[in-house]
DNA sequence: CAGCATCCGCTTTGATACTG
DNA sequence: CAGTATCAAAGCGGATGCTG
C-alpha cells in the first residue's frame, strides 16, 4: 500500500480512502445498501473488474466494508459498510456537498441529455430529514425524462422515479435551477424566475435540505 | 483530466480532488495560509517537484487556489485558497475526523518516534473555538519531545512549540492518551487511567473540541 | 451468469537531474 | 527559489479467459 508517510489525520484517511473508486464504492454501498459484485459494477461505469475486486480486498482489511457469504443454497456474497465505514458519511456528505456547483456547472454545459434518475445521487447524498419523527413527506419532482419522487424514510431521503397523486409538494422545471433549489443554492423567488413552478407546501423540501445540520 | 462521467456531485468533486497530494496541497494551505512553492513543498515530504507544480496549476484551474505574483521588486509568488478552496474545510474536517482512529492506531505502531509537532495537524484540522467572542485561551501540552501549545485565535486552533507560566491547562502524558484526549475519543478519567496528569481547567478543552459544530 | 485473475497498453506518479 | 525535463515504476482501463 502506498502511503503519505505523515502523521495527520487527514493523510491517514486518505492513505486509507485516496485511491481511485473507493469513495464511490462506499457511496454505491450508502446509497443501495448490501449490494452484490455484480451491482457495485453497474453502478460504478468505467471500473475495470480486477481493480473492483482489489478495492473490495482493500476496504475489507481496512474495516469500512464486510463480505458476508450467503447461506449455501442460493448464496452470492454480499458486501456491505461496517459501523467504521458507515462514519464516512460525514466525509461523503462534505464533498457531495462541495460537488454541487459543479454539477450544475456540468448540467450546463453538457447539452440536453439529462436524465431525471441523476437526481439521486444528489438527493440522497446531500439531504437528511431533520424530523424523522413526524409523518413521512413525499415531494414530486417534475424535470428532464421522467418525473421522480423524493421520500424521507427513517431519517434518511431518497429519490426514485414515480409519482403520488398526493405528493405533499410539486416542483415543474428545467434541470438546473430544479436541483438548485432542491439543494439550496437558490431561493423560491430565484428558482421561479428561471422557470420552476411549484404546487403545495414547500416547508417539505425545508425540512429535508441541509442547514441544520442533524447529523451529529 | 481523467473524470469519472458520472453526474453525482461525490464524483463531481473526486473529478477535481481526487488527485493524488491535491488535498494535501489544500491542508497546508489551510493550516499556514498563503504559502510559497517550497513552503508547500516542505510540508508535503515525499512529493516530486514537477507534481507540485502540476496539482498548483490544476487546482487554480478549477478555482480552488489562487496564485499571486508579488510586487515586481522583492517577489516571490504567494499560492492561496480561494473563498470557494476554503470551503473545502468541510471535507478536510470530515476526513480529517474520520482518520483519528488512524493517527492513533499508527502512534500503537510505529515505536517511540513521536514528534510533538504531530499534534498540529490533528488540532488545527480537526478543532474549532466554539466561543470565539470569549477571551482566547491556552492550553500547554507536555508529551513527545518537546511542549506544544494550543491556543484559540480568531476561531481558529493553532499548535505550535512553546510553554506559557500561565496556560489555562496543562497536559502531560504519553502521546496517545493525550490526543485521544484532546480529540475527544476519550474521557479524562481513561485518560488518567492511561497515564495523563493535568492541572488548570480542562473546560478550556472542551471549548474547542468538536461536538457542538460551530462551521455552519 | 457471477466473481474474479491475467495480460497488455496507456497514464500517472516518483525520483532525480537540471535550468532561469 | 521555483520550477522544467527525463525516465523508471506503479497504477489504471479494457479485453479476455477461467472457475463455480
Amino acid at each position: 500500500m502506498r502511503t503519505y508517510g505523515q502523521h495527520c489525520p487527514l493523510a491517514k484517511t486518505l492513505d486509507v480512502m485516496g485511491d481511485r473508486w473507493s469513495l464511490l464504492i462506499v457511496r454505491e454501498l450508502m446509497i443501495h445498501g448490501p449490494s452484490r459484485y455484480t451491482d457495485l459494477r453497474n453502478g460504478l461505469p468505467g471500473i475495470a473488474t480486477n481493480l473492483l475486486a482489489d478495492r473490495l480486498r482493500e476496504l475489507e482489511q481496512a474495516g469500512v466494508i464486510r463480505r458476508d457469504e450467503a447461506p449455501p443454497p442460493i448464496a452470492t456474497a454480499l458486501f456491505r459498510l461496517t459501523p467504521r465505514g458507515d462514519e464516512l458519511r460525514d466525509v461523503v456528505k462534505a464533498m457531495a456537498q462541495w460537488g454541487i456547483p459543479l454539477l450544475l456547472h456540468a448540467l450546463d454545459q453538457e447539452g440536453e441529455e439529462f436524465h431525471s434518475r441523476w437526481l439521486g445521487s444528489p438527493v440522497t447524498l446531500y439531504m437528511t430529514d431533520t424530523a424523522p419523527d413526524r409523518p413521512p413527506i413525499t415531494i414530486q419532482v417534475n424535470t428532464g425524462d421522467e418525473p421522480m419522487l423524493i421520500e424521507t424514510i427513517g431519517g434518511a431521503v431518497r429519490a426514485r422515479p414515480g409519482h403520488d397523486e398526493h405528493a405533499d409538494a410539486v416542483l415543474s422545471g428545467p434541470p438546473r435551477p430544479v436541483i438548485a433549489l432542491i439543494t439550496g443554492r437558490i431561493g423560491l423567488a430565484e428558482a421561479k424566475a428561471a422557470g420552476v413552478g411549484y404546487t403545495g407546501n414547500l416547508d417539505a423540501l425545508r425540512r429535508i435540505q441541509p442547514g441544520v445540520a442533524a447529523t451529529a
